[in-house]
RNA sequence: GGGUCCGUGGCCUAGUUUGGAUAAGGCACCGUCCUUCUAAGUCGGUGAUCGUGGGUUCGAAUCCCACCGGGCCCGCCA
């Protein structure tokens, strides 16, 4: 839970008091220049039967009382409220230095998991892929930083078809080698090449599924052994851009623990048969196979024991999936809920695909990003430009500065954008460091550390602290903060950071040019407090979003 | 074919969930500003019938319907 002043709430309580047919969309933060908050008349007008000018005389009295507003005036339907011009850099200064944090917080009692990238361990971690790991690491942070407790967790599916293909292939054409990532990866694919049509995949695969879950040590130990090496590789990818993920659970787990068949057990009633093969219905008729003929498990059978499993700590639980699961997670949220009477709060986020300058991704054209080629060629992109900017640097520091601008790049590209649309990847862009990008961020960043660095002692200044519209327009940005932040965490949406991130640079670029801060005199005071607070602001609104900030670049 | 998501200047994106005051940025292009705190920056300019057509409304990029274009799904794969 947030903690700030929230002006907002206060000036809808106050107008409630004389006029309770208010609502909240009544009252919105004014983006369109005339004033910061706009009291829109029409629809109470029309409802009440009651003049525009009469209901603008309501909340006039009903504003007089509140000591934060400067001006309330009427124009073309709009009631526009400004408020005092100090307010809005006294209340963030207060927080800062009294509590640490704007907008501070209160520890939240319910237990947050968030499971993201789980990915399969059958090779690298591509750019395609790392979509999800990069919102579900920004979602994960924007809700620790509201307060709740939050776990990240990846699920590994070392069960089913595609680890049964990497443990037969490493079998079929690396057998006397050692298991290494080069030798498990090379099998896999090869053994992709051969199965060319579903009864291939069936002939080679299926009885090493069987095998595997009749509990045969070797097949178990083994696969567990490459899923391990591959899984330890995506990790360090992950590590590169700043991504930690709390808790690895291993899908086989529940194979073996019994919880395969509690699932089965407390679905008895709603499950039936075909030839052997097992299934539940939707209401649209669809079927759901939670077990072959053979007697193996399938997908949805074993997620249905891992929401279980996950249920257990877990009073939310978020799930980050590729578009392609979007119906696998509606089935699979009515059979939890409807079925099984699953009390969590359930909440699903779904990106869409990734394509590479215009086309689909796709491992057998080699048409592909890896996440590590991604990282090593932003870092040496950002290396040649920070060696032409920064001559008078040492080479440590300027590979510092290269892989803090490359990573942070890579997310911020990748966050920005709506989870729901597609994403195409261009090499131009990705590696352009101008514009709406993380360097444009941290340029700033490092600008208002500059500034600080070179302040000694500020004389103090006019206390009244009136303001001009850069600063008045950084102050009220700086403020707005804590809106974005419930935004984003509401609507588990993390572009919604990234973009805040964007408005607030550049009103403090705007505030840059126009207003010096060392040597303003009566003005520096306040100047300095603008420029303290931006940078606090920024790094902790960036840092939810993997940007990296240095105090030079 | 059915379902679902997306469609905003030449290109990329914000705004759509909660309908409101001249549709906001970036890239590219043209021009401006470094003897003021880092020019990875600032300012100005060119460029948008918000996919199309209807509807609801005092008011629609935003809500509803139809259509068009694209993504994804429609497996005893995951």
């Amino acid at each position: 839970m947030l903690i700030f002043d929230d002006l907002f709430a206060q000036l809808l309580e106050a107008i409630k008091i004389n006029l309770p047919e208010v609502d909240n969309t009544d009252l919105v933060s004014d983006k369109s220049g005339h004033a910061d908050y706009s009291f829109r008349t029409f629809r109470l007008s029309r409802l009440m039967k009651t003049s525009q000018e009469d209901l603008f005389s309501i909340i006039k009295e009903a504003l007089k009382s509140v000591g934060f507003v400067s001006n309330v005036a009427l124009s073309s339907g709009y009631v526009n409220i400004s408020i005092l011009d100090s307010f809005f850099l006294e209340s963030v200064s207060k927080y800062l230095s009294e509590r640490g944090q704007y907008p501070d917080t209160f520890q939240d009692p319910e237990r947050v998991l968030i499971e993201h990238t789980s990915t399969n361990p059958t090779g690298p971690i591509h750019i395609g892929r790392s979509r999800n790991s990069v919102i579900g690491d920004g979602i994960a942070r924007i809700f620790k930083r509201c307060g709740y407790r939050t776990t990240t967790q990846y699920y590994v599916n070392d069960s089913g078809k595609q680890v049964a293909a990497l443990y037969k292939g490493f079998q079929m054409y690396h057998e006397k080698d050692d298991p290494t990532l080069g030798n498990l990866l090379d099998g896999y694919q090869k053994i992709y090449k051969t199965m060319t049509d579903r009864e291939k995949e069936k002939e080679l695969v299926e009885p090493e599924i069987k095998r595997y879950e009749s509990g045969d040590a070797e097949i178990l130990q083994k696969i567990r052994e490459y899923c391990s090496i591959v899984l330890q590789s995506i990790v360090e990818s992950l590590q590169k851009i700043g991504i930690k993920i709390d808790d690895y659970v291993w899908e086989s787990s529940f194979l073996r623990g019994g919880e395969l068949d509690s699932v089965f057990e407390s679905l008895s009633d709603k499950i039936e048969d075909d030839s052997g093969a097992k299934f539940v219905s939707m209401p649209d008729g669809y079927k759901i196979y939670l077990r072959r003929s053979n007697g193996t498990s399938l997908y949805f059978a074993r997620d249905i024991a891992y929401h279980l499993f996950k249920a257990l700590n877990a009073d939310w639980i978020i799930d980050i999936l590729g578009e392609d699961h979007k119906d696998h997670a509606k089935n699979l949220s009515y059979v939890l809920k409807e079925f099984m009477g699953y009390t969590p709060r359930l909440d699903f986020v779904t990106y869409g695909f990734m394509s590479l300058e215009g086309s689909k991704f796709s491992t057998r054209m080699g048409n592909i990003v890896s996440l590590d080629e991604f990282v090593s060629r932003a870092t040496e992109e950002g290396l040649k430009v920070v060696r032409e900017k920064r001559p008078d640097l040492s080479e440590s520091r300027l590979h510092e500065i290269a892989e803090a601008v490359a990573v942070s790049s890579i997310r911020f590209s990748i966050v920005k954008v709506n989870a729901s649309k597609q994403l195409d990847f261009r090499w131009k862009d990705a590696l352009s460091f101008e514009g709406d990008s993380a360097p444009y961020v941290m340029y700033a960043y490092a600008r208002s550390r500059s500034i600080l660095s070179r302040i000694e002692s500020v004389p103090a200044g006019d206390k009244s602290w009136t303001m001009n519209e850069w600063e008045r327009r950084l102050a009220r940005t700086l403020f707005s903060y804590p809106y974005h932040l419930r935004d984003a965490l509401d609507s588990l949406r993390p572009e919604i950071i990234a973009n805040y991130c964007l408005e607030l640079v550049k009103s403090f670029n705007d505030f840059y040019s126009q207003c010096p801060v060392i040597g303003s005199g009566e003005e520096t005071e306040k100047r300095v407090m603008l420029v303290k607070n931006f940078s606090e602001i920024l790094k902790d609104a960036g840092s939810l979003i993997g940007i990296k900030f240095l105090k030079e670049m």
